[in-house]
DNA sequence: TTCTCGAAAATGATATCACATAATGCAGAA
DNA sequence: TTCTGCATTATGTGATATCATTTTCGAGAA
């Protein structure tokens, strides 16, 4: 019924928390897709909790946007359109170009040195397909960059916008090599080094745009022309 | 204890989006200040009602920012410094201006006639001192904006960063005449009229540097003084 | 007076229960 | 076959109870 990721669950963790950890994890990755019946009950089933952490866990996750809670006792993950994508895709792109050149004053050397080690790890996992911890390493890439800067509050809202991605990570992985989003890093990493925020800024677009704008685009339109395929069969 | 101000609860409501909806408000319109300890127990006290939907709410409203849920049964609303306040301003500005540009194909004119109105009704509110409304309002005058764009996903990222910067609000409003604020607005309204993207998003600017960003460094400013001046008495 | 320690109280987290309501499925009618 | 009602089941919500842990506060020591 449910196939959520394990993940560790370290003893300081009160259980809404692993709850919340778990499900977000799963959605992050594309695990969760938007057909799934979610249920407070089935969770707490499935997880051996009751439902009040699960229920908690839950809310929160709505309060980010990773779910809808329907209030007819349906939870949902909201269904993607073609211009919800593009707002998502534009406001990430915003966020994050935001969050790059608040942080370039304090990009250091060795933190270039940690992003680029996480960028050769990528390489190592596109080899051996290891597509859920690519999608973890690639938000790890970016998320050292915007953290450099001490006083960020933009963080989260960024793992909010990924999370709402997420439904589409795992066909993204799926759909294309990953030269684009390879490729793109390393042009990040090379602003970086020159302190040049309009390059990096423009490398950010670039990695968003090939990463995960034109693959949500295909997916929307392969979807859209099985949706009119079957309305056509439905006519006949 | 307490001191939230009462909000209608519409029938259809459960008790945890009443309890969460009455604290944002509070929270909003800066009637909840760092200094109060608060608890799950005292509120759902305070509030009549069990501890579990006001646990909900509290997690919430966490997960939006705007109080933090330290771990070791405290929480807390955060501390405001100077360069988290830089931080949030200049997030708060660049949300705001990507809300606008996006919103800006959408506005018609009996768009801007109807936030013409909410401005009208600030000057009254303005006359009569009647400070958390006013704080509503210049919500609504900018919500009205945003929203125009049908498919935007940035308001409740905006919504997180207005109860951020909650606790100043009643200061700021106190502090400072409105006529900055009103005037902005009459800019704001001036450059939608031209459709003049580029003039709206430094109205925008303009309008969250006089409103907050000024006041906001000048209690932080006086804050410090005080601190200082303590300190010095410490050690005479 | 100030500090330390420990008992008492308060608090958060979770499980469980009761209740109202929505979803589901089946029987009978059209 | 398809639609309509109704009984059954499932589900979300909120209150209560319990437990582990933290905070509080007062008594005694330094």
């Amino acid at each position: 019924m449910f196939d959520l990721p394990e993940i560790p669950r370290h003893p300081t963790m009160t259980t809404q928390e692993y709850v919340h950890a778990r499900l977000r994890n799963a959605i992050m990755v594309g695990a969760v897709q938007p057909e799934s019946t979610l249920t407070i009950r089935g969770l707490a089933e499935y997880l051996e909790l009751s439902p009040t952490p699960v229920r908690e866990a839950l809310r929160r996750l709505s309060s980010e946007r990773a779910i809808e809670l329907l209030g007819n006792r349906r939870i949902s993950i909201p269904v993607m359109t073609a211009p919800r994508l593009e707002e998502i895709l534009s406001l990430r792109m915003t966020l994050e170009c935001h969050a790059a050149r608040r942080a370039l004053p304090f990009v250091s050397e060795v933190l270039i040195d940690r992003m680029r080690e996480i960028d050769d790890q990528m390489d190592d996992y596109v080899q051996s397909r290891e597509f859920d911890a690519l999608t973890i390493l690639n938000h790890g890439f970016h998320r050292m960059l915007y953290m450099a800067n001490p006083h960020q509050t933009v963080m989260p809202v960024i793992e909010s916008v990924w999370l709402q991605l997420g439904p589409f990570q795992r066909q993204m992985i799926h759909a294309f090599d990953q030269f684009y989003l390879i490729d793109r890093h390393k042009e990040i990493l090379a602003a970086l080094r020159r302190r040049d925020a309009a390059a990096l800024a423009q490398a950010i677009e670039a990695d968003i745009e090939d990463g995960i704008g034109r693959v949500g685009r295909e997916v929307l339109q392969a979807r859209a022309a099985e949706a009119e395929a079957a309305h056509a069969a439905d006519r006949i």
